[in-house]
Formats: structure tokens, sequence, C-alpha cells
DNA sequence: GAGGCGATTGCCT
DNA sequence: GGCAATCGCCTCT
């Protein structure tokens, strides 16, 4: 895939080597696509969340994949930035995250909702799949499950590259962060379903735009009842 | 090798 | 608001 746009590859790896939760909330207005042989599919990030390393690291966090040591799974957490680390979880949902910090060290932007702004057409497709009633375009990338769809990931773009500007004619992802200075009104809290001490206030690791119909609504972790 | 469970979703009551 | 669906990964035996 063709990597480095001239000046803004650069700043986007740039950017994506810094701490998770200094970057979550950068990627909020960015752009972010994904295109396959069936077509493009691009969000307007509308909601985000960080995600750090292992416990023992320089930025521990204990409701991250990465908590318990790097695994198969989660590799690609600890590679390089500028590539995806997609996750496949309760049987049948895909998410997609932004690997963040130099090779070697855990963290990650799970993208969590977006706004379609190119693709709609594909993207309502995908969703429509196995399923009864439409789904309303504000729906389309809201939550980490339904963007996955939309955008059409599954695991096999685990560890795929990031792109920094959209290459209308190449397959693959990319990224366009928002300016620094779009001063839309953020707002933040404890990541969505998080348990145990990473769902705490005290990671208030989840970002999103206010007024924004396209963001998932809270929810906290629910202890799973026994059979 | 077995058992538990999850960075969720959508339908049902 | 409750809860089933569904399976790969991780942990423990």
């Amino acid at each position: 895939m063709s990597q480095d746009g001239p000046l803004t590859g650069a700043a986007l790896l740039e950017l994506l080597s810094r701490p998770a939760p200094e970057v979550a909330p950068r990627l909020l207005g960015g752009l972010f696509g994904h295109r396959n042989g069936e077509g493009a599919v691009v969000l307007r990030i509308t909601e985000v969340e960080a995600y750090g390393g292992p416990d023992g690291s320089d930025l521990p966090d204990p409701g991250a994949h990465t908590w318990r040591g790097r695994t198969a799974r989660n590799a690609s957490m600890f590679g390089p930035p500028g590539h995806v680390y997609v996750y496949f979880t309760y049987g049948m949902h895909h998410a997609v995250n932004l690997v963040c910090r130099p090779e070697g060290t855990a963290g990650g932007c799970l993208i969590r909702a977006g706004e379609v702004v190119e693709g709609a057409a594909l993207a309502r497709a995908r969703r429509a799949a196995g399923r009864a009633r439409p789904v309303p375009d504000a729906a389309l990338a809201r939550g980490p499950g339904n963007l996955a769809k939309a955008l059409g990931i599954d695991l096999s773009h685990d560890g795929a590259p990031l792109a920094a500007a959209e290459d209308t004619a190449a397959p693959g992802f990319f990224l366009r962060p928002a300016r620094p200075e779009s001063g839309a009104p953020v707002g933040s809290g404890p990541r969505t379903g998080v348990s145990g001490a990473g769902g705490t206030p005290e990671f208030p690791w989840r970002w999103w735009l206010l007024g924004e119909s396209s963001v998932s609504p809270y929810r906290p972790a629910v202890p799973r009842r026994r059979r």
C-alpha cells in the first residue's frame, strides 16, 4: 500500500507514536476509511477510546487486552504504530483499533463510532445483512461492532497498515486526523463495557463529539450471570 | 483438553 | 430493562 504521503505520512506516524490517551481525542472529527473490492466506506470519527499496555509498563491499563502481556491475539497492539488491531469478540463482532506508540510498546485507540460520509449505500447493504429492519443512517457505524461491519472489517485485516491519505484506487485503510485547532465540543468519561479497574472513572479514556447522533450509548460492564 | 468469558448487539417483554 | 446469541482466546487442570 502507498504508505507515505509527503508530509502527512510523517505527521501521522508522529501522532500515532504518542500514548493512546493523547492520540484518541485528536482523532475525533477526523476521517477513517477502508476500501476493498466492494468499494470504499469513509467515516467521520465521532467516538473513540484509548487503551494502554500491560501490568508493569509505563502506561499500565487493567482494562486493555494487553494487560496480561503479549499474546498471539493482541500482538498487533505491540507492533509499530500506523497499523490496525482487529479483534473478534462475543463470537460474532469485530472491532478495530489504531495502534499507537513505538513498536514494542502497547497501545491503541478503539474507534467506537462514526458518521458515514462516503459509501453509505455499501455500508447500508453490509449492515442490513441478516436483519429484519433497516438501519437508520446515524446508526450505520454506531458502536464498534457495527462500525467494523459497515467498513467490511474482519480478522483478516488485523495488523494491516494505515495510509495517511485516501488512495482512491488501492485497497486498504486510511486515516486523516482532525486539525488540532478544530474546537468542536468534546465529552469524555469512563470506557464502555470495560470491567474491573479499567472501567473506573480513574480511566476516563473515552471521548466523543457532543451532539452527534452516531455516538453509542454508554453501557457499564455487566458481570455475566452464571448458568 | 476443558471451561469460562468477553473493549457487543439487537430482539423481546 | 433483560437476556440470548456465538466462538476464539486465555487460563487452569
